[in-house]
DNA sequence: CTATAGGCTCCTCTTAGGGGAGAGTCAAAT
DNA sequence: ATTTGACTCTCCCCTAAGAGGAGCCTATAG
């Protein structure tokens, strides 16, 4: 019979973790005092402790040793563990990329990933000749929208997707979409539709007038390269804010979104 | 102006999250109500939030990302935490190969790597036929101890040492090792020395006799091939129940521990 | 017999928020 | 103007696996 100070020196681990372990009930002292509330502890329960330890570390818990000791048959336990850890690791590695694209780059970091939520639109598409026809064009999507009698959703997302399969700045086939409340009938080139959800979707906050978001799209793209994502659909870029709202095209603010899966590695 | 559930669902970060980055202070509102308390954001701390999300997505805490937004140079905090992840990652390495390991061998995890503490021991090194030798040889110490007036060092740490370069059955050159209170003047055959702590040690109860000693140490060379781990000194038995304490061989126990280093990945 | 080392319980603290209670507030609809 | 329902507020408790410490009790060596 050990005390716990004893035992805890023989086997280095320490007397808060024993008490612990007594406490959760995964290793009970096989002797307290009743007296004194001393706990001891046999030579045979260093295979047990070893088991614990050993359980513990490949990951598990103190839940999931309770499990594996009451289960008794560890295998599918450790099976499970294992895509836990693999899981881990996929996670591990893309932080990884990310701090290595920002060191490269001497950046500080600003491109976030983050779900797309599904929503319903009035869009139109359309093929325009650069990007200021956007100014000529969304002001009079609104005019039609507001004669369709639709509301605005207040979450207000409004975006374009653009579906060329690279980044252009001339004749752009672009479609421009507007969350909405409900659903209306089509007419007068705007259709209602519903936008899916999207898992995750690197987004980088671009500063400043129209004409320089090209540079925001290649950042993107150049992370999605060193990231080893790829694009999942047409990239998009919500308006937050723009002419209607701010003076001064410093202060515009745009969201440009790519929707992403990750590249399978290997 | 948007409200905090607004902001919230803009930028897919819940409002007790955004709650929460106020009272730490990272992010503090734009404006507060002063009578209702309601929180109210502008548009260009979007910026300031995606910031933030960004450098939570490649693992900085909390308190790194008030550093990294006091400081403004944020390279060298991300090269930090890129060695970090590394850290992480070699630990997440080990963990899988542990775990495939188990797998299998179709074996519930009894190997438990733990350090070894330093200890002052009397000690004598010496060639025998085989193990059965022991049981005359370590009762013979014994005297010689007694006679030198050593006292055991309450922590009972009793090992042997094998020098050998692969396992052994016959001719073994090993070192008889116990752990006592202080060093005395060498005699008799016996060297007192200290044994420097090891950092890591893989450790493997062996039950029962021990004739069967054997396969508790070739299990644990096996491991050691398995995971990528080398043998940094010569492989230990920690003797905790033996013939002078336990009836029955089958009580036996007995500790091995092979000191490790990790083999250079890659 | 006493000093001291070791053991006991109980409390608080750690991360980054999540869940919920109870009360107050805002904005649209009546 | 009022009602209603959706939002928002603060406050409290909860997480995992112990670490750290306070205050008190006990085992053991000299």
């Amino acid at each position: 019979m050990y005390s716990i100070g004893l035992f805890s020196i023989m086997n280095r681990v320490t007397v808060k973790a024993l008490r612990y372990y007594d406490k959760v009930g995964i290793l009970k002292p096989a002797h307290v005092d009743a007296a004194s509330g001393y706990r001891y502890y046999k030579s045979t329960q260093i295979g047990d402790l070893h088991h614990i330890m050993a359980l513990r570390q490949i990951g598990f818990t103190i839940a999931e040793i309770e499990e594996a000791l009451a289960h008794q048959s560890a295998a599918e336990l450790i099976e499970e563990k294992r895509g836990q850890l693999l899981g881990e690791m996929e996670a591990l590695k893309a932080q990884l990329a990310q701090t290595e694209y920002y060191l490269s780059k001497a950046q500080t970091p600003d491109i976030f990933i983050k779900s797309l939520p599904g929503v319903t639109v009035a869009s139109m598409r359309l093929r325009i000749a650069n990007y200021n026809a956007l100014f000529q064009v969304v002001p009079e999507m609104g005019e039609r929208m507001r004669a369709a009698g639709c509301r605005l959703d207040p979450l207000l997302y409004c975006f374009q997707m653009y579906h060329d399969l690279e980044h252009r700045v001339e004749n752009i086939d672009v479609e421009i979409c507007e969350a909405v409340t409900e659903k209306k009938p089509d007419a007068n080139g705007l259709v209602f539709k519903q936008v899916p959800e999207v898992d995750a979707a690197a987004c980088l906050l671009h500063r400043g007038p129209y004409s320089t978001i090209g540079e925001t799209h290649a950042a993107l793209y150049d992370w999605l390269e060193h990231n080893r994502y790829e694009l999942a659909g047409p990239p998009r870029e919500a308006v937050i804010d723009g002419i209607w709202n701010q003076e001064y095209e410093r202060h515009w603010l745009t969201e440009v979104q790519f929707p992403l899966k990750a590249t399978h590695s290997h």
